[in-house]
DNA sequence: AGAGTAATGTTGTCAGTGACAACATAGAAT
DNA sequence: ATTCTATGTTGTCACTGACAACATTACTCT
């Protein structure tokens, strides 16, 4: 006979792989990877401690699918910022840089994820495939860059070297609580944008 | 009744604590930081389970101790090297930077640690308190640099910003793993002073 | 509509782990 | 020599990831 008052408690979630997924990120944000538990997930979302692996075999299949997740989106970002019309390929430098430090900003847990060593070694050849392309498009357009004049005497590769470095460092600073130790004061946007735009300047 | 020959496997070990550090830095560079586990290090070093407790409570603990290790002989070096002779605060910053991408290269294990979120949230107040030591350092360093005429037009905390997140950056690429599926060849020397000797200039 | 199948959730279990307590041993101090 | 303290051992507990066997629901095909 059915109920027909609403069930308290269906017997199917409904969506327990974006409420583990999102729970997850919580978690992350909150109280680190490490603190990132499948049988706490499920507690948390009130499903048995065994209903996760129908979503994610692993623990580290689950932050693994976050982490691409997050790459995915970032890549999407830097594509059309990279195919932006009326930019030189200097310009769109510079966009992708803001876009990926902003990124980082935005989600933290992602960012701090696809940054584990730990998460990456456990990541399928599909999410180092994007990171691959990502940098890839990255080079590409230093190439262009320095095609158009800018920086056009130094060497391709120690450019790419160190526009990742400046990269990778300011969205460190952007989204690691670590620095917030450190750092005197916030880290505000325009900040970010006045270094980029010196060094993706044309002197 | 005294043994006269040697016993193969003392009662006591010796030296625990230094060869739970040595094994667990060895873990952290093959196998991550995840992959370290108390009674792990202790069968590899043939002791009982849990006679790394003597030497560190936890395993937080443990790592947090390598960690503060790091940290301490970093900032002894950037001691140094801020209170060299005949040195102008600019050449001083230079080889600060140069001083902490060399370490991080040199000892990736460390440098994972005092990057790792998980670690640094159990780490004690002494330990943030010589990361701030050497963030003060730079700090002041920068100023001096500033008042000596480069970059004098410039917002301090911003050019700290960008400072740290250079340096950061390059630390990352010299020494994360995860770089190396990413950056076409290899990161040299070389290059890392070619990038801190364009930015660290008077121009 | 109804049967059969796939997807999803549950219960039970196992080995590995961190942490703790109680006990054992060796070396040092008096 | 006796006692004390540092260090190591054994035993145990709760928690976790992983897996297997089973239960329930949703979906599909006719």
């Amino acid at each position: 006979m059915k109920h027909t008052t609403k069930n308290p408690t269906p017997y199917h979630h409904g969506d327990l792989r974006r409420a583990l997924i999102d729970r997850a990120i919580e978690v992350v944000e909150t109280e680190g990877v490490e603190a990132v538990s499948l049988r706490a997930l499920a507690r948390d979302i009130g499903v048995s401690h065994a209903a996760p692996i129908r979503h994610f075999p692993t623990r580290s299949a689950l932050l693994a699918a976050i982490a691409k997740r997050g790459i995915t989106t970032l890549l999407a970002s830097a594509g059309q910022r990279a195919n932006e019309h009326g930019m030189s390929s200097l310009e769109k430098l510079r966009s992708m840089a803001e876009g990926y430090v902003a990124w980082a900003a935005e989600y933290p847990a992602h960012h701090m994820l696809i940054r584990n060593q730990d998460v990456m070694r456990h990541a399928d050849d599909e999410l180092h495939r994007e990171a691959n392309a990502y940098a890839r498009l990255h080079e590409e357009l230093i190439r262009q860059a320095q095609a158009e004049g800018w920086r056009s005497d130094q060497n391709t590769h120690t450019l790419f070297v160190e526009i990742t470095a400046l990269t990778s460092g300011l969205a460190l600073v952007a989204s690691d609580p670590i620095y917030r130790t450190v750092l005197p004061g916030q880290l505000h946007a325009k900040e970010v944008g006045s270094i980029l735009g010196r060094f993706f300047s044309e002197a």
